[in-house]
DNA sequence: TATTGTTATACTCTATAACTATA
DNA sequence: TATAGTTATAGAGTATAACAATA
């Protein structure tokens, strides 16, 4: 972050367009900073309400996904079981989740939103969407949902459940 | 990944539409869940190579950005100085990359790209293009370039280079 | 016998602190 | 005195293996 003569800042000279390279300027590219960065952004603004986006994601898959298993929550996480263990540990120590037993498979416990989670939910969402507006700021209303859908266009054959349930 | 009852694939019933949800079904998530497939794929492709997308990423600013510095390219990256030192070893022991004392200052090591380097680099970038337009498959030529435009224009204020040098 | 959830352990990745050399 | 690069070390995050309860 110095101001001295051969850092990143300055000339834009010495070569055109890094954004013309075929990988630093690549869609794939720009799409994976994008991400990053949005996470960044996301976790965050989390962090003050005492929540990871990990946090953000069980609360939000609990509170659409009735009766839903650690087991399942791993596989739409993306995550080993063994780290949703700790995920709602957390989160059931604080009271903004808890374990019930499935009568039908008493192996399963299902993740289910307290009260107290569906409030911290609300802020949650408040807050996620506050960032993504200002992430989003350069483009227009338009813009926004012709990217939604391209994008979920690209992600349906990979989140199956984008599409069903 | 087993075909029991109660699992992720089955009923679609359950609920409706997942991708409602203000979190799961934002253009946020999926531009992070989208960028986390995209490197995914990218890196698994590299694999083949030998390299990680890291080391695709150096080849890529190395060759674009001439007498860049580790330094420099650490601020690029977004990474620890000190990882930096790890990845151009790695590169360099295989001849891809060399390290060059800048004269004008001499605490300054300049990463540049043998012709080694340059040749896998090319390979490289078959291979990510080929892993890129796969995965927008989905999309046509034309929302192609919108989607990278719409992603450049999010970007800029973000990654200053993208638009400077 | 197979599966869910759990714990304990090992491994990988990343950041921190301290050092050398240049400026 | 400050900066570029390096090394060694500690810490965080993640995966692996083994176990208990249930099916």
């Amino acid at each position: 972050m110095t101001s001295d003569s051969g850092s990143v800042e300055p000339g834009a000279d010495r070569l055109g367009a890094l954004a013309d390279d075929a990988v630093l300027g690549s869609t794939g590219y720009l799409l994976l900073k994008a991400g990053v960065h949005v996470g960044h952004a996301i976790e965050q603004a989390m962090r003050d309400l005492g929540l990871s986006m990990r946090d953000l994601l069980v609360l939000s898959f609990a509170a659409v996904l009735e009766g839903m298993s650690q087991q399942e929550l791993s596989e739409r996480l993306g995550l080993d079981p063994t780290l949703v263990v700790g995920l709602v540990d957390g989160l059931e120590e604080r009271d903004l989740v808890r374990r019930e037993k499935d009568p039908d498979d008493r192996r399963r416990n299902m993740v289910v939103l307290t009260e107290e989670g569906a409030r911290l939910r609300s802020q949650a969402i408040e807050a996620a969407t506050a960032v993504q507006d200002d992430y989003l700021a350069p483009l227009s209303d338009q813009q926004r949902t012709v990217l939604r859908s391209m994008l979920f266009d690209v992600m349906s054959p990979r989140l199956p459940w984008l599409r069903s349930s």
